[in-house]
Formats: C-alpha cells, sequence, structure tokens
DNA sequence: ATCTAAATCACCCTTTCGGGTGAAGGAAAT
DNA sequence: ATTTCCTTCACCCGAAAGGGTGATTTAGAT
C-alpha cells in the first residue's frame, strides 16, 4: 500500500514536470484545457484501474468459518454405507460422471454403477443430486 | 460499458467546464499547474478504481457456515444469471429432475432444458452436480 | 468349513441429461 | 424505431444415468 502512494506521488510529479516543461519550453499556453485534462485523466484512469485490479484481487478472503468437516461413522454405519460406496459418494459430490470415477478409482463403469445403485438404495433417493444432498446433511460429505 | 463510457465523457466535460469557470472567472491563472493536475488526477483514480473493481474477477470466497445465507447479487450480475435461471437453479440443487422443475414452474420441459443450458454456460459447468457445487462456492445458493 | 458382506463386472432396457440449432413474443433500454 | 435481453418452446441426437438381474471372487466372521 505504501508503494502505491509513493508510486502515485511520483508519477504525479512526473506528469507535472512534462507538463511545465511543455508550457515553457514550447510556449503551448494555448493548448486547450482539454487536451491536459484528457491526458490526465486517462493516465489516472489506467492507474486507478489497476489499483482497482489489485486491490480486488487482494482482498480474496477465504471466510472458511469455523465448523470443520466432522464425518459421521454413526450415520454410515446405520446406512449400511461401505468404504467404498463412501469413497464413490464423494467423488460424485465433486460433479464427476461415473465414467470419470471409474477411471480414478480404477474400476468399470458398471461397477460404479452398481456401487451408485446401492448407495440410492441406502440414502432412499433416485437422483445424484439428491444424493449429495441428503449425504452433505447427514454429515456423510463435507 | 457503453453506459460508463459516456459517463466518463461526461465527467470529463463537466471538469473541463469547471476549470475553465476557475480560469476566467477568477482569474487564477497563476494557480499552480500541480492544483489541476491534483484534483484531476484524484477524481479520475477514482473512476478508474471503480471501474477497475467492478470488472476484475474476484475470487471465490468459500463460506460454507452454518449461518444463514447471504445471497450475493454481484456474483449473480457478473456472471449474467437472470432471475428465472437462478429459480431454476435453486430447484435443481433440491435435487428435482428437470420434468419436476418444469411442472413446478408451470412450463415445458423444453424450457428448463434450455435454462440449465445457459445456466451450464455461465456457470462454465457441463453437469449439474457440478453446477450445483459451483452455485453454492459462488454464494448462489444456500 | 461355511456363511456373509463387500467388491467387482456384465447385460439389458428405459429414462434423463446435455448439446446444438432455431424461433417467436414481450419488455426494457437505446 | 430498433436493438437487446429474457422467456418461452420445439426438435434432434448422442451420451449419461438409473433400474433390474445375475454372477464371481475375496476377506472376515461364525
Amino acid at each position: 500500500m505504501k508503494r502505491i502512494i509513493i508510486f502515485y506521488g511520483i508519477a504525479l510529479a512526473v506528469l507535472v514536470f512534462l507538463l511545465k516543461q511543455l508550457e515553457y519550453r514550447f510556449f503551448i499556453h494555448d493548448l486547450s484545457i482539454e487536451f491536459y485534462v484528457g491526458i490526465i485523466a486517462f493516465f489516472f484512469t489506467v492507474l486507478g484501474g489497476w489499483v482497482g485490479y489489485r486491490f480486488t484481487q487482494r482482498k480474496v478472503v477465504i471466510v472458511r468459518s469455523g465448523n470443520a468437516f466432522q464425518l459421521d461413522p454413526i450415520q454410515l454405519e446405520k446406512l449400511g454405507i461401505s468404504k467404498r460406496e463412501h469413497e464413490v459418494l464423494e467423488l460424485m459430490a465433486k460433479g464427476l460422471s461415473n465414467q470419470e470415477i471409474a477411471d480414478k478409482l480404477f474400476v468399470s463403469l458398471n461397477t460404479i454403477k452398481t456401487h451408485i445403485s446401492n448407495l440410492f438404495l441406502k440414502l432412499e433417493v433416485s437422483r445424484r443430486t439428491q444424493a449429495v444432498k441428503k449425504a452433505k446433511e447427514l454429515q456423510l460429505i463435507p
């Protein structure tokens, strides 16, 4: 931030210097005021834009408020969800397709479909979006 | 965007006018050039900053707290998601099928498919699970 | 040794999704 | 008056998902 202010100061000084030079060296007093305003405006718009850009970039705040995810093994057991099924469930919640899950776990697509079928039965749902929603509610996935 | 350019033009004109007024009305020809440069610089820095702020991508702020959901309208606008699309997005996140969403909103299945297609484009995803995930991260839905 | 649950895979079939294209009506902005 | 955006809908096609059944192998429990 300090650096930016200093930079701004220097930029201002340089600009003033340049304008003075123009003024006194070439006697262009009659150069329209619009011209000055224009170039200064342009210059500082760019600067301001840059600052605004930097500022927003810096302002990245990841507010992962307090509650870290805590898996509920009781629910898992109660529903009879196996390790592998839970694994599949997590990948499904990441938005992966069945094929992608299969590739990631080095098993066939059919296997994943079976797992997911069983998950649906155990979670009492019939679509993956519902499954993900319910699994989150039951604290099975983050 | 057009609006901003026009606004800029007007701002420039107004500034020039004000400075001319200063110049001719109060005979402050000798008012230092630093003064002019200063106020113009300030003015356009603010403007530029605002523009920079508005048109830069702000990073994803993940707020997964159990607290009350606060919709982020800036994100909605930035992504160009309309009211209707947002509505569809919410129902999709509830785990409804396209047909169910269509029934609930009293429109045809094809309409919902179009909305969802557009949502996918705007959210840069290709599956509904991903869409829901991203929408949550972007604070578009609870 | 036998039983059981988990994990793996296959095949069939239907429904749902997703992508692409086109279009029409209405509201709002220019 | 014209353009732009939103909303609505249609049709086609291929890919993905979901439902049902059955089968094999392996590890752990009885």
